[in-house]
DNA sequence: CTCAATTAAGACCAAATAGGTCTACTATTT
DNA sequence: AAATAGTAGACCTATTTGGTCTTAATTGAG
């Protein structure tokens, strides 16, 4: 339905939340959570995500937490929507694994999808956070 | 997911077809249906989710069918996805019922999803079909 | 060394959406 | 009248998404 799922949606307001912040500090998912005013579990499970997608650098143990593993300014509205739901298609056709059904509509597709990609390279965390 | 639906996407097949065609000519379900490869009772729901968003227009009855309402150079890929899957919006607060949380990534949001329209009102029927 | 704090991994279930088919009805042509 | 074709909408199934939970692994502090 053309919209990016909730998921994301967190992920982008986590993010931005910790980009407003020293770069150093460590932010674990408690304080994380009711700062955002997001139930624990899936503020657990994002960030998790986000770490596994390269976005976050996670320190286990007491006292652990997560921070940028960039700098705001580097990291691209398009990787964040990649981290979390895979790469951006916005049809079968324009993923890499395609569709049998090779159609006269397909190029236009991939034209929309490269232009989609375009405008979520060219927008950076630092963009979104403090405006 | 930034993807859009199964529906709307037969809806371009359909809509190219009949594009590439004579304009007068009356397209019925079932000669689409063959056409294209698509079962008919689903080619048929599309078309008429199709004449109920004003980009076909239905003539019923023996010898009816299905005509563009348009010309293809005036039929927008925006507006089609529109008349299938309502207003393009990116996230909840892109839509015109917007999100309670009123979150600071949301202006970004806006220039997105503004971006995503910009590219989809730039690209008619006529662009997408024999191309 | 032990304990508490904190992330990691993934199972799990419930809710929402999407995909698709079907039936009954209406309109038009012959 | 009969045949053809669209209209409306219910309906069920499959898939995806949202969210929570449990169990482990890791690290710092006392
Ligand atoms: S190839 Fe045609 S059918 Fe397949 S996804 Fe692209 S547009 Fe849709
Ligand atoms: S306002 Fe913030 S939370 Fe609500 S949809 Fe927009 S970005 Fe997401």
């Amino acid at each position: 339905m053309l919209r990016i799922t909730k998921i994301t949606d967190y992920g982008f307001i986590l993010l931005a939340h910790m980009a407003n912040q020293d770069k150093e500090l460590l932010h674990n998912a408690k304080d994380l959570s009711a700062a955002i005013g997001i139930p624990l579990p899936t503020v657990s499970k994002v960030l998790k995500i986000l770490t596994q997608g390269g976005i976050l650098q996670s320190h286990q143990g007491s006292k652990g937490g997560y921070s940028l593993a960039k700098p705001a300014g580097e990291i691209t509205a398009a990787e964040i929507i990649e981290a979390v739901e895979g790469p951006v298609a916005i049809t079968d056709c324009s993923s890499s694994e395609g569709c049998e059904r090779n159609c006269v509509v397909s190029p236009s597709w991939q034209q929309v999808n490269t232009a989609v990609i375009g405008a979520l390279s060219g927008l950076t965390l630092a963009d979104m956070s403090n405006g």
